[in-house]
RNA sequence: GCAGUUGGACGGUCUGUCGCUUGCUCCUAUGAGGAGUAUGAGGAAAGUCCGGGCAACAGAGAGCAUCCCGCUUGUUAAUGUGCAAGGUGUCGGCGACGGCAGGGAAGACGCAGAAGAAAACAACCGCCCCGCUCAGGCGAGGUAAGGGUGAGAAGGUAGAGUAAGAGCCUACCAGUCAGGUUGGUGACAUCCUGAGCUGUGCGUUCCGGGAGUUGCAAGGUCAUGUAUACCGGUGAUUGAGGGUUGCUCGUCCGAGCCGGAGGGUAGACCGCUAUAGUCUGCUGGCAACAGCAGGCACAGAUAAAUGACAGGCGCUAUGAGGUUUUUGCCACAUAGUACAGAACCCGGCUUAUAGGCCAACUGUUUUC
RNA sequence: GCCCAGAUGGCGGAAUCGGUAGACGCGCUGGUCUCAAACACCAGUGGGGCAACCCAUCCCGGUUCGACCCCGGGUCUGGGUA
């Protein structure tokens, strides 16, 4: 991938296996928080995942209609995809493969420019922990 | 014009940048990735309330029970609260119209709190008559016209009649049943005659029709991975247990089965989208719909694609302005632009919905 | 996705076949006992109104003389299912 400002969000960024996603939340993971997003994380060996997976969750006791749902995690996909360049790079050079599971907290729908800060945000803190 | 009723159709659109799903073609080169191109939510996709298709189980049935439905004719794959046209009763509305109900005997049986004398072989007060009387009443009987209770008190009104009264009798009216006339396929309507047949509600009984169960997480194929290790109970042709609709009979399979305590996998593919499909025309029908001919090809995701941002145009409301005799039209500013997201597929119902459009009809105020 | 349950005072939970809604328990309030408290015992305990009475079983309709109960529609909560 020689071009960093390519914003691309394929099938294959995402979280999909059950099996690593319930390693993911049973395992010692790591969280960190900027409302109203929480993140939760855990760095994996390479031969588990490769680069960096994501999934995004709205639970549905807050948001009742589905329309309301998706439009959240499409902002925080949107967010994402234009933010990520810095971790996957990271993550990349360290040789190892990065779980994350983002958790939509707030009960509100917030502007999109506003989940987007949040988000990058988020991700620098992901950054640093590592 | 205003207010309203019913039915129908619609429910944004364009440009730019960055992205996503699936199909096809090509490239790098078999691990995946890249390029191009096409494609991609609804009228309710919703609620999951009905009806089907489809799939699995079973294919040996019989009887009983249970549950559901109930005006008519038609229509549909569709019996229910489907749809169309019609009929009766009742409630709401000035009205257009809308909601609800409906098999059968005004036959039978059962039940009916509180109130009331009494809830169906009825007498508390009242009314009438007879007997006794110390003149206060007491006793025997008749009476459903009046009082009060109630959802309901022996159909209503008037007359005749009577001791007082009562469909006891007569007339009229409301209904029911029986026979007939006319119209209608029919529910039913109309008219005539006859029968004094007439308390309210619920349930049961009876009649006709219908219902096997479970649902695409159905079900199938291929991977991956183990352990029936152990304990208790019961049984092996004298039959445990299971299937067959809930039960019984019958029948078939039959060496395991039940409880405790554990172990493993939860990945991929098929099912998976082309159909009771939709549009146009003609024919039949009041209509729902049916038949024929021709055109069109229209999502298949799976922690779940169909998007995000910016700008413009529509549309609606409000404001102030220009123009015109007015309805309007023109340009400007501000605000708003709904309900809502396929998950096997259809048909229907129900509920949510900014905004306007079309048709028919109703009421009302009038103006030219 | 599909299939099911449930909602009653502050809380748990009754109410037979449709017939006075709130039994019973917990909690709370007041009182007795105590120097004081706990325990125990007694009384009260949905809202409005001076009272008669009215409104109250998640919400909106219907059936019925009468509905927590029966029948539609909606809201919310909780389960099961490869």
């Amino acid at each position: 991938m020689p071009s960093p400002a390519r914003n691309t969000f394929k099938k294959s960024e995402r979280l999909c296996s059950r099996i690593l996603m319930d390693h993911l939340f049973q395992g010692d993971n790591r969280t960190a928080s900027s409302y109203p997003i929480r993140a939760v994380f855990l760095p994996v060996e390479e031969a588990v995942q490769k680069g960096v997976s994501i999934l995004i969750s709205v639970p549905k006791k807050r948001f009742h209609d589905a329309v309301d749902r998706n439009r959240v995690k499409r902002q925080i996909r949107e967010a994402y995809r234009k933010n990520k360049h810095a971790l996957v790079e990271q993550v990349a050079q360290s040789g190892r493969g990065l779980l994350v599971a983002f958790i939509y907290v707030s009960a509100e729908i917030e502007s999109t420019e506003y989940v987007e800060k949040r988000v990058v945000r988020l991700l620098d803190k992901i950054g640093a922990e590592l």
